[in-house]
DNA sequence: ACAGTTTGCAAGTACCTACTTGCTTCTCGC
DNA sequence: GCGAGAAGCAAGTAGGTACTTGCAAACTGT
């Protein structure tokens, strides 16, 4: 691993854990075994390495699992989806969490907190449109506003749940469980027990 | 406004703004026009000010509207409960973002993110309770699975509607409408158009 | 009017911050 | 083996950080 990688991941993790100001050159130096010099050869400044470090942490999306392109087992597809979207986001809720309460002094990295909840939304709203044609969900009722509610009770859950007595006090696969049957059966899915 | 006052004032929008690194010492005395010395005479340390200046800014709940003892019309009720709730929220949401960033460094600011969670929790638990033994819902899904998906959906949207491209380009009261809409389909309410 | 508290002001302490400079040492490809 | 780039090391710059001290001025209640 070369010096730039170990860098870029130290500085990550260290931004997760103690925000921009926190994250000193001298702690990254010293996490990541290297002179405080080097950092300043190898990015110029502080802000430059915090930038590439925090996007290239951001983006390593560990293969996602997508939804299919045909819904056959709603249910089942939705809970497969929401339970990796949420591991995905759990892993990161530190630095979303800084990046968020951190994107008025620093808008660059703002897309780390949108870039996934995006994609997640129009690739769930795909799905969904393509279960209402198949008529696996009723006419009715907003495909939008599903999605929404899914990803963001996902997405509260996964940032929330180490700060305690915040979520419920159920299990990851319960609560996705609770919400997918939620939703499921706003949207009249024809197959719900 | 005393002394103390001011500076438990600006302190709180200080730290709302710029996190607790950045909310130095020299900024809140400045900001509130007074002596730095003052701060420390008055508090002990910045930590003492920034505790109690946060705890207090978190406290002050604008005479929140509440959900009625007895649910009469659902779907009103609920768009009215859950505008206020997004408005209370929108105004605090810089200090619950950096609160939520932060409770690690200082774990006693926690109650900032939970409380307003809770107490909106237990109040809607309560009053869909009540509805369901009104036979205005059906007697069949989870109510609290529909409690939060419902705060969940108002506290995102109200925490990243700055943010930009977050949340869908609608307004408050139109998301609200779709999501209260869509839980009471959810939960069987009788009288939904 | 007088005592006590509160505040302002100036200076200083000890440490941390990003960042620079000059020089030496290592390592790696040719 | 040798030259070049990358790294370490020691020191320094200029500024910020929380916090302290001593003293004078202003306000307060009795």
């Amino acid at each position: 691993m070369s010096t730039r990688e170990a860098l870029l991941d130290v500085t990550a993790r260290l931004y997760a854990e103690h925000g921009w100001r926190g994250t000193t050159t001298r702690r990254i130096a010293e996490a990541a075994g290297v002179n405080e010099v080097t950092i300043f050869r190898q990015f110029g400044s502080k802000e430059a390495l915090l930038l590439e470090s925090i996007q290239a942490a951001s983006q390593d999306d560990e293969g996602q699992v997508g939804l299919p392109v045909q819904p056959a087992d709603l249910r089942a597809e939705l809970v497969t989806w929401a339970l990796a979207h949420h591991a995905a986001i759990n892993g990161k809720r530190q630095l979303i969490r800084n990046c968020l309460a951190e994107w008025e002094d620093h808008p660059e990295l703002a897309p780390v907190v949108c870039e996934g909840g995006m994609k997640a939304f129009s690739e769930t709203t795909r799905y969904l449109k393509a279960a209402r044609a198949q008529g696996l969900i009723a006419s009715t009722g907003s495909v939008e506003a599903a999605t929404v509610m899914l990803m963001n009770a996902v997405f509260m859950d996964a940032m929330t749940r180490d700060v305690g007595s915040m979520s419920p006090p159920h299990t990851v696969a319960e609560v996705i469980d609770m919400f997918v049957n939620l939703i499921l059966r706003a949207l009249g899915a024809t197959e719900v027990a």
